[in-house]
DNA sequence: GGGGGTTTGTTGTCCGGCCAAGTAAAACAC
DNA sequence: GTGTTTTACTTGGCCGGACAACAAACCCCC
């Protein structure tokens, strides 16, 4: 017993007592904790079909607006230029994506599914179906509008207060 | 202009639509959003202080309820004893934490924080509690809640499917 | 048209995180 | 008491992610 990965302090073992999980921001420890169960949960559905956390991401974007410049799919996708390159490798490394220089911009590379990479589309929806199911399949109507509303709101403080730190640091 | 690393696709160049961040699990790619910010703004925040996230969280536990067991440490913060074990390495090189082999069972490895960490401790907390008010200030007090039941309640789902999963899959 | 600044991508380095494999110690079985 | 299983930790390998430093291509402006 007592072997979830993301052990909760019921019942099992030592655990002095419910600890820094529950003490001092208790909205940031839970959005850690489910992101977390989150993409382990994806890895694990994602290894039938080959392509680690995120991946998946970069061949969702890819299969639906087509050919994107690499910086375009690192700001969609919320990370790092230098992340997306290797990300991108690869992925092309694995026979998913292919890169081009663009004709007319010397510096950007365009990137784009293979046709070998379709075959994997519709199951890769099929794990993000289950992703959003897990997640939030037993959520009403209202709940999931108002944690959509709430997280939304959460995204753009963030933003902002982390830019603010950015430009206050440098 | 634009930016901002974690783009939203407002007038600021090709972005040819909402795309993969709107469209197929909605409450998933919110928490992935608002995780990764969050993290990114601990980063930001941690820097001060020296650590690293994740290691804050580590410290916050050993500062709260003492020495642990190191696999205690991996189980309370849901990660893996490997990635922990490197981490106290991280932190023991550091001069954050010490360790030392358990009297009485050869095989644990006992963490506590060193005497000079407890310097850090309080500015360990305000950081902390500038991530909790960036990300859940302009909540009031039913907002809060509310999104606290929810993340809960998927956080046990997220459990549960994943331990389906894995026993499904040996 | 040439020079300074900007955008774009790449690589190095470090970190957390996961899996898998391996070691050592303890607990259990017989 | 020996043999087997279980537990606790470590290490290697790989991946995403972030920062910094860099090179190349572009852009603009004089």
């Amino acid at each position: 017993m007592c072997s979830t990965p993301a052990g909760r302090s019921d019942e099992c073992g030592p655990s002095p007592r419910p600890s820094v999980t529950e003490r001092p921001g208790p909205v940031s420890h839970a959005i850690v904790r489910v992101a977390r169960l989150h993409r382990m949960l994806a890895g694990q559905l994602l290894r039938r079909v080959g392509l680690h956390p995120s991946q998946e991401l970069v061949m969702m974007q890819l299969w639906e607006a087509g050919p994107q410049r690499l910086s375009d799919l690192a700001r969609l996708l919320g990370t790092d230029a230098a992340t997306m390159t290797r990300t991108v490798q690869r992925l092309e490394q694995g026979g998913f994506a292919k890169r081009a220089p663009s004709p007319t911009d010397g510096r950007v590379t365009m990137v784009e599914a293979t046709t070998a990479s379709q075959g994997l589309r519709a199951e890769v929806e099929r794990v993000w179906e289950e992703l959003e199911h897990s997640v939030a399949g037993d959520l009403d109507g209202a709940e999931r509008d108002g944690v959509l509303t709430v997280l939304d709101r959460m995204e753009q403080s963030l933003e902002q207060t982390l830019g603010r730190v950015r430009t206050q640091q440098e």
